[in-house]
DNA sequence: GTATAAACGAGACGGTACGTCTTGTCTTTTC
DNA sequence: GAAAAGACAAGACGTACCGTCTCGTTTATAC
C-alpha cells in the first residue's frame, strides 16, 4: 500500500531525478536572487531542466517553493515533541528562542518571505501550508501546552489555539515587518507576559 | 511660510495633480486586478501619464502603494485617540473587533496584503512603514493601556509594545497566513486571553 | 547531402509563417508610416508576432528590410538577361527607363528610401546589399555591355564597372538627392552621353 | 546686408552665441556617435543649450545638420573657381581626386552620410540642400566646362548638367553604397571614360 | 525483444511588462 | 521676451519571463 497510484495501463513515469533538481533548485535560487528575481525559467535552467517539466507538475511557482519546504520539512523527525521538563515556562522560552534564532537564520530567511508572499496571495497554498506544515508544529505546541494544563499550569477553560498564536504571534510580526529586534530576549518577555496576562495578580 | 522648498535657480516643479492621479490609480488598481498583476504600465495607464513620470519620483512600485497608503491615512485624523470609557476590556474588544471588521473588509484586504508583500522583501520600505504609518497607530494603543496601567488595570511593569503585539499579533497573523476564522469572536477571546494570561488565577 | 542541419538534438524549428509575416509587414509598413516612423513594435503587431521573434532572428531594423527586399527580389526570375536586339543603344535607353519608372513608383520609392539609410550607415547591411541584391543585378548589365563590346560597339579596355556606374550613377544620384526631374528624356540622354563621352567627334 | 532678418518690431533678440553653440554641437556629435544616436536631447546637453531653444528654431534635426554644414561652407570661399589650366582632363582629376580624398575623410564621413540620410527622406530639406549647398557647387563645375566647351574640348551640344552629374555621381554612389573601392585611380578611370565615352573612337 | 506512449531537454512562439531613452510641448524662473 | 532648466505625456527601445506549443530523445512498461 505504498504505491501513491495504481499502475494503471497508461502508466505515469515521473522522473524523481528532476523533481527533486527542480525543488532543490528553486530554494537554492530564492535564497541567492530573492523572491522578486526568482522565475519559472531560471529555476528550469539551474535544474537542468525543460520548463514544461516545472508546468506539467506544478501550478504556480508557489507551488514550487511550497514543496520545496515540505521536502525540507520531510527530512525532519515529525513526531519529535517540543521539550516536557515539567517547567512551562523555561520550556517556552527554549522554544521561542529556537523560533527566533530559525527566523534570524539567513538561510531561511528569504526563502520564509518568498514561501510567505506566495500564501499572502494565495488562498489555496495558505490551505495547503496550514494543512501540511502549519498544523503539524501546531500540534505539537498544543500537546505540551495540553501537558500543562493536565499538570494545573494553564487554566483550564483556556483555549489552546488563541494560547499559541497569542505566543507566536508577534515573533512571526516583528519577524515579517521588521517591526522591532528579535532577540531571544523579547522571545522570554513574550512568554513571561502571556503567562501572567497583562493585568496585576 | 508657505513654500516648501526655497526657490532655487534650477528648481523642481512636480505635478501635485500627477501625484495624486498616480496614487490614486495605483490603489484602486491594486484593489481591481490584485497584486501580482499590479504594473507600473498599468498605473500610469490608468492615471493618464507617462510612465517616466513614476519612476522619476518613486524608486519601486511598492513605494507608490506605500504613498496611496499615506495619502488615505492622511486623510483621517491622526489625532484621534482610542476609545477610553475606563473599562479597559470592554475598549479593548472593541478596538480589535473593528481591526477584524477592517481587515475582513474586501476593499483593504488586497492592498494591505500587497502593501504586506513589499513591505516584506524591502527592508528600507519596511522602515518606512514602521515609521510613518506603524508607529503612530501604535503609540495610540500604547497611551490607551499606559491610561489603563494608570489606573491599576494592567501590572505597572508592563512591556507596552509586547502588550500591544500580544493583543494585535494574533489578529494580524491569523489574517496574513489565513490560519483560522477572523471573527469578533476571536478578536474578544485573545483579548480575555491576553488580559489574564495563560495561568490559573 | 542533402539535409541542410545534421538534426541535432536540440535542433531549430523556425517558424516560416511568421518570417514571412514580419517580412511582408516590414516592407508594408515603410511604405505606409515611411522609415522615420517604422518601428520593430510596429511590424511585430501588424505580423502578429512577439518582438522577441524579430530580434531571434534579425540583428536590426535594416536587416529585416534587407531581408523583405530580398523575399521580393527572390520573386522575380534572376537568369532574366537584359535585352539584346543588337542596338545597343536603343537597349541600353529602354533598361534606363524602366529604372526611372521603377524609381519613380512611389510603391518603391519609400522602401527604397529606406533600405538605402540603413545601407548608409551599416557597412555589413552594404556588403549585404553589394553581394546579394546589387551584384546579380550589376553582372547582368556588364554581360550586355560584354555582348557590345565583342560586337565592337564598346571600346575594347573599356572598365565595365566604370561604363556602368556611368550609366546608372546619375539616375541613382538625382534620385536620391531629389536633385533634378527624373524623366525618360533624362535617361536617354544619359545614354547618348555616356556612349559618345563628353569630347567632340 | 548681413542680417538675416530684418529687425521687425517685435524685435527678435535671438542669441547667436546658442545659434553656433548648438550647431558646432551638432556637427561634432554626429561625427563622434554617429547619426543613429545623434539626438536633440544630446545635442542641447552639449551645447549647454535649453531643448527648447533649438525647438524655436529649427523645425527638424535635420535642418539643425543642415545649418551646420552651411556654417562651414560659409567660411570658405565660394567665389573660389575649379583649377583652369587649360587642360581639362587634368583639372577633372585633380578635383575629382580632391572629392575622392574628401569623401575618404573620417571627419566628414558620418556628417554627410547623416546629412544625406535626412535629405533622403525630407523633400523640403532637399531642395534647400540643392539651392544653398549643391547648386553652387555645380555652378563652379559647370563653369569650369563652359570654359572647355568655349575652348573646343567638349561637345557644343552637350547638356552641362548630365556632364557633371556623369562626373560626380558614380563617385557619390560608390561612396554612399560602399558599392567598391573609392580610390584616385577610380577618379581618373571615370574622368577618363566619361571624357571618351563608351564607345570606341 | 521489441513496440509504444509518457515524460523529458530544449527552445521557438505570441505576449506582457520591465526600466530607459527620446520626442516635442509646456511651465517656471532668470536675465 | 528669449533663454536655461527641466517636468510632462507619449511611446519605442531591447531584455526578461510568462505559459503554450512543438520537436526529437529517452525510458519503462506492456505485448
Amino acid at each position: 500500500m505504498t504505491a501513491q497510484h495504481g499502475t494503471a495501463p497508461g502508466t505515469r513515469r515521473r522522473s524523481e531525478a528532476s523533481r527533486r533538481a527542480i525543488l532543490t533548485a528553486a530554494f537554492e535560487l530564492v535564497g541567492e536572487v530573492g523572491y522578486a528575481k526568482l522565475s519559472i525559467e531560471g529555476i528550469a535552467a539551474r535544474a537542468g531542466v525543460g520548463k514544461q517539466t516545472i508546468y506539467r507538475w506544478w501550478p504556480s511557482k508557489g507551488a514550487v517553493l511550497f514543496d520545496a519546504f515540505l521536502m525540507l520539512s520531510e527530512g525532519e523527525d515529525d513526531s519529535a515533541a517540543l521539550p516536557d521538563t515539567g517547567d512551562l515556562e523555561a520550556d517556552l522560552k527554549t522554544v521561542l528562542r529556537a523560533t527566533v534564532a530559525e527566523l534570524n537564520d539567513p538561510r531561511y530567511d528569504e526563502p520564509m518571505r518568498a514561501l510567505t508572499t506566495e500564501i499572502l496571495h494565495d488562498p489555496a497554498l495558505a490551505a495547503a501550508y496550514a494543512e501540511r506544515l502549519d498544523r503539524p508544529m501546531k500540534e505539537l505546541k498544543k500537546q505540551r501546552l495540553r501537558s500543562a494544563q493536565r499538570a494545573g499550569q494553564l487554566s483550564r477553560d483556556l483555549d489552546l489555539d488563541v494560547a499559541v498564536e497569542m505566543l507566536w504571534g508577534p515573533l512571526l510580526n516583528r519577524w515579517l515587518q521588521r517591526g522591532g529586534p528579535l532577540t531571544p530576549e523579547y522571545a522570554d518577555s513574550v512568554v513571561e507576559t502571556a503567562l501572567d496576562g497583562l493585568r496585576p495578580r
